[in-house]
DNA sequence: GGGTTATTTCGATGATTGTCGAAATGTGGT
DNA sequence: ACCACATTTCGACAATCATCGAAATAACCC
């Protein structure tokens, strides 16, 4: 992962709808949520959203499909754990210690 | 966690400078680096770089302490670790998943 | 106290971002 | 073809953010 990426996921995580809206998302599961349920959820207007949306989609961290007339939209845990394990790159150079992974698993770095 | 904290620190996040600064951090391991060295090893004027190690002090995701004349910054790899499981919560609405976690150790959630 | 070094605070400026209604687009049913 | 539904794009405005020089603060040494 590159720096560029690494910070579009992070401006896009780092706004306080697209964070709840994240949060829902990861919670909801890899079958995702359609636009319309996720605005409600969240109390935004459809415009509003529809650009946090874009912008989440934009970065990565999340993935968009159509089905019908609905978009649905889920969490992408792949590029979470990229952007995890690039913020915890080279962790206290190199030696064991308590850094976060991106995956749950032993740290094998 | 609370949300707004999880904001303070993934906008924190979310910039060119402090990205590359809190990476850098990191790596440089639990001792630290003063804010002169900084500055050099990212190119910066002081004054614009104060200004973002504030910022990533603000958000608790680094430390600041003072050595004699120098101010030394550190890594708080425990934030860090509190920041993705704030992300990460609930994830797959508790099933057994993929999901970053934040400390490198088995997923227990 | 005076001088030197390390770093922060102030303040002004330009650039980026969030918001939301109205209009446009895409999809499916009849 | 038409209508209704789901969602996005456009556009304008207010609010927040990054930048950096100059001045201020803090620590140390003589």
């Amino acid at each position: 992962m590159k720096s560029a990426e690494a910070i579009l996921a992070l401006s896009a995580l780092a706004q306080e709808h697209r964070l709840a809206l994240f949060r829902l998302l990861i919670q909801a599961g890899p079958e995702g949520m359609p636009a319309g349920r996720i605005a409600e959820a969240l109390g935004v207007p459809n415009s509003s959203l529809s650009h946090h949306l874009a912008q989440l989609a934009e970065s990565g961290l999340v993935r968009q499909r159509r089905e019908g007339r609905s978009l649905i939209y889920s969490a992408d845990y792949a590029a979470m754990d990229r952007l995890v394990g690039f913020l915890m790159e080279n962790c206290c150079a190199g030696a064991a210690c308590d850094a976060p992974t991106a995956n749950g698993k032993e740290n094998e770095r």
